[in-house]
DNA sequence: TATAAGTTTTGACAAATGTCAAATAATGAA
DNA sequence: TTCATTATTTGACATTTGTCAAAACTTATA
């Protein structure tokens, strides 16, 4: 078993270089959490405490609207995660995140990430390239959901989500792809 | 006339505060130019070599997908520019920069604002804000081609961006909502 | 001003996707 | 295992938006 700061070393270099000093300043203030299936880590509309890091498990992050659950982002081993929205303006987010299965995370409280982030170089440019990657994620996101067929959405997802494309609900994967989950049956049957 | 100084300064501020050692710090790599209706100040598929502020004007940016353009975004006085992709991954971007009508901008050369983001706290945080904004201005985009229909999103657009709005050809804007011009021709016939 | 070039509107029809309702299939708890 | 619950599939039809072609309008310029 693997100790915490060997993850979180691990992890923080999937997004940019990060020396032992730095990852000895932030271990302390990670707390390792066990999550099940189903249960939500964030809440919409309060503000969001900590952001988390993934180290197993499977997540997704989804809005409600016009009574329906739109899902925005899944997150697998080693992702970041919070509400971003929340995190930028210390208001209420809009964003809850759910297990779609059991899961461990590390946790960081908002307020000692931003100290951390302030202080730490190496930490400030882990934020940035967490940004910079949010960017483009929704960037090509929208890109995709504008010029692209469903059918087509679907496939993409696919190719490029091979392990988790398998373990999400057809109701959840149609939410992502922006269509009816009728349509999303009629897509898989066609094959 | 006001001095460069004082554009930019005013610039800077409406993104964060910043003090007028920075302002000086960042005048002498501003270069101040005239661009015409029509032209490109970014091209796809190169390396973007500089980032802009816009003084003056109105801006687009498009990418060229299916054969079509597909307009992304409008710029107006006091924003900021550039191919972000680019930016961060210092590969060739896939977005055009055109003049929607005669402008002025300054413009920084890319390697420069880099190592002033890197030196200077400020100009640091400035940089974090125009990502915290960018990644909110996509996650918004995104949020509102899924769940909102063509009229909603055309009658929205016009609520949020009155100035602009009336200014930007009926083809250009269609191509942002991700219409047709046809339907919106159809959409504003409507009233 | 006349002409050409570009932009917007209109019409007829096609394609993609949504809606609602019901039938089936899969899953999990007693 | 069995029942209840939840997830998925299927069918019939409605709605939204796209496509193609032509007409009308606007703008710039020779």
């Amino acid at each position: 078993m693997e100790s915490t700061q060997d993850r979180i070393k691990f992890i923080l270099q999937q997004f940019c270089p990060v020396s032992d000093t730095t990852v000895h300043l932030i271990v302390p203030y990670l707390e390792k959490i066990q999550v099940k299936d189903k249960e939500l880590i964030i809440k919409a509309n309060i503000k969001c405490k900590y952001v988390y890091f993934i180290n197993s498990g499977l997540v997704r992050s989804y809005y409600t609207g016009d009574g329906k659950e739109h899902t925005t982002w899944f997150g697998v081993e080693g992702d970041f995660v919070t509400s971003f929205y929340s995190m930028f303006t210390d208001q209420n987010g809009y964003e809850n995140i759910q297990m779609l299965e059991n899961s461990e995370l590390f946790r960081l409280k908002m307020e000692d990430f931003k100290k951390l982030v302030k202080e730490n170089v190496e930490l400030n440019q882990f934020y940035i390239k967490v940004l910079e990657l949010g960017y483009i994620y929704w960037e090509k996101r929208f890109m995709l959901l504008q010029i692209h067929s469903a059918k087509d959405r679907y496939h993409h997802f696919m190719e490029t989500n091979k392990k988790a494309g398998v373990k999400i609900p057809l109701g959840i994967l149609a939410s992502y792809l922006g269509i009816t989950q009728e349509t999303l049956s009629r897509i898989r049957s066609e094959y």
